[in-house]
DNA sequence: AAATGCGGGCCGG
DNA sequence: CCGGCCCGCATTT
């Protein structure tokens, strides 16, 4: 009921008596009403990298998505994850970005622009209305988490207080860094939430979840310049990590094409959700499951059910996720699939994941997304227990920049997907991550998996 | 130096 | 008209 808003609309709800806590890692067709006391939404914060967007509406900010800058080689790290920073939102810092090199390979650095929105980036909207602070979010991220803001300036102030000159690639935690990065934690609702399961790789979401973890990583991260310690930029591994442990019901969420967007997702992606169904994406985490009864829409990833035809999904999916994923706060979030493409996972984590994955569909991943074996190849290669994960066409297409201009690869890619839907029924494809376990660069998504899903629109 | 906002202006659908 | 986006300017961090 509350959903029913648009942001758009003359007139928002007034109730003011619930707010959402504030969500760090949005992602997906949402809306939150935050209290306008809520600092983290007075500033409009996101932990995705969005900028300003002119939207000629001085009532209404928006903010578009920059993506994620990620090494041009795919390298990885010494700790097994890839390097993933935060886009600067400044034009020019950003063009100055792209000019560094990676800090574990030394090759360029890539943007990888985020089209999660009908092959444009994600739009997130703010907007106030007397005590309230309304956020609407539109689109799924197609590309793994950038480095919090919260833990890129936490780097760029221990930098700054390290090697004021010195460039040894060892740098020291400053005295107040510890203080510093508490400083910077999150709402205070936000408690720290240990898992012992985690490794000491932390993640960006771990920030506020495991400082040892976290401090320990940060220890040990080399600096360089201004790029970001391979430990502290990737919030993917965490992701997986995380989840298991939580016991959470692995499924996955194929990416939902960008390109079905243009012919459904009015009705129903774009369309007001329940806010009332759980989050739980592990990811965002144990955060949010733990002390956010979210309101996310990451409940629509709860289930890899068969996705209907374009114009038919509603009304079942609702049904099926918003009773489930009450009762079931466990759901994967789309960060999964990154962490899956992006990073490794335990093999526990695998075999939950398998059990939901269902094939119905193949192709050769191949013949259109070289980059997406590049990463397959690296994240992958490291674990052989690793048996499968989801992948969509969305998520290689956009991961690897390169092939496909971003001036064209929105339309482009639109089309190739709403095609694709028509023909499938508008299944997801998923990449079975055991495709590529070997470690070649030649990777066979025979195994392609593909299951159908559905976007739950509780909001109907 | 960057992050943020604002808003004029251009462009394509 | 709408949405995306580039650009410059101003303010804040």
């Amino acid at each position: 009921m509350k959903l029913t808003w648009d942001i758009n609309d003359p007139k928002l709800p007034q109730e003011s008596r619930h707010f959402d806590s504030f969500q760090e890692w949005p992602d997906g067709y949402l809306r939150f009403i935050y209290s306008n006391e809520d600092k983290n939404a007075q500033r409009h914060l996101s932990g995705w990298a969005m900028r300003n967007t002119n939207n000629h509406n001085c009532q209404i900010l928006k903010k578009s998505c920059l993506g994620v800058v990620v090494c041009a080689r795919n390298c990885t790290l010494p700790d097994g994850t890839k390097l993933q920073l935060r886009p600067a939102i400044c034009d020019k810092a950003r063009q100055k970005q792209q000019k560094k090199y990676c800090p574990n390979c030394s090759s360029m650095l890539e943007l990888i622009p985020c089209r999660g929105h009908s092959g444009y980036p994600v739009t997130n909207f703010w907007r106030h209305e007397g005590k309230a602070i309304f956020f609407q979010a539109k689109g799924i991220h197609d590309h793994p988490r950038p480095e919090s803001k919260s833990e890129t300036e936490v780097r760029r102030t221990a930098l700054k207080k390290q090697t004021p000159s010195s460039h040894s690639s060892q740098k020291k935690r400053p005295p107040d860094f510890q203080a510093s990065r508490q400083h910077l934690h999150w709402p205070e609702k936000i408690s720290i939430i240990t898992d012992t399961s985690l490794p000491l790789l932390t993640q960006p979401h771990n920030l506020f979840q495991n400082t040892e973890a976290y401090n320990i990583a940060y220890d040990t991260a080399i600096f360089q310049g201004d790029v970001t310690s391979p430990l502290q930029s990737y919030p993917s591994p965490k992701i997986f990590v995380s989840k298991p442990s939580c016991g959470y019901e692995y499924t996955f969420p194929s990416y939902i094409n960008s390109g079905l967007y243009p012919t459904f997702h009015k009705n129903t992606m774009d369309s007001p959700m329940d806010t009332d169904h759980l989050n739980l994406n592990g990811l965002q985490h144990n955060l949010n499951s733990a002390n956010i009864h979210g309101k996310n829409f990451d409940s629509l990833w709860k289930h890899p059910v068969l996705k209907q035809p374009l114009g038919e999904t509603n009304s079942e999916e609702r049904n099926n996720h918003s009773g489930s994923s009450q009762v079931n706060p466990n759901h994967s979030h789309c960060s999964e699939e990154y962490a899956c493409r992006f990073n490794t996972h335990s093999s526990l984590e695998v075999q939950a994941l398998q059990a939901v994955i269902t094939t119905t569909t193949k192709m050769s991943f191949e013949a259109y997304k070289p980059p997406a074996v590049k990463y397959c190849e690296n994240v992958y290669a490291k674990d052989d227990d690793l048996l499968s994960c989801t992948l969509t066409e969305d998520i290689a297409e956009s991961v690897y920049p390169e092939i496909s201009p971003q001036e064209d690869w929105g339309a482009g890619k639109s089309n190739l997907t709403d095609e694709h839907f028509l023909h499938t029924n508008k299944v997801e494809h998923i990449a079975s991550v055991n495709t590529c376990q070997d470690n070649t660069t030649e990777k066979n998504y025979a195994g392609y998996e593909s299951q159908t899903f559905r976007f739950e629109n509780a909001g109907y």
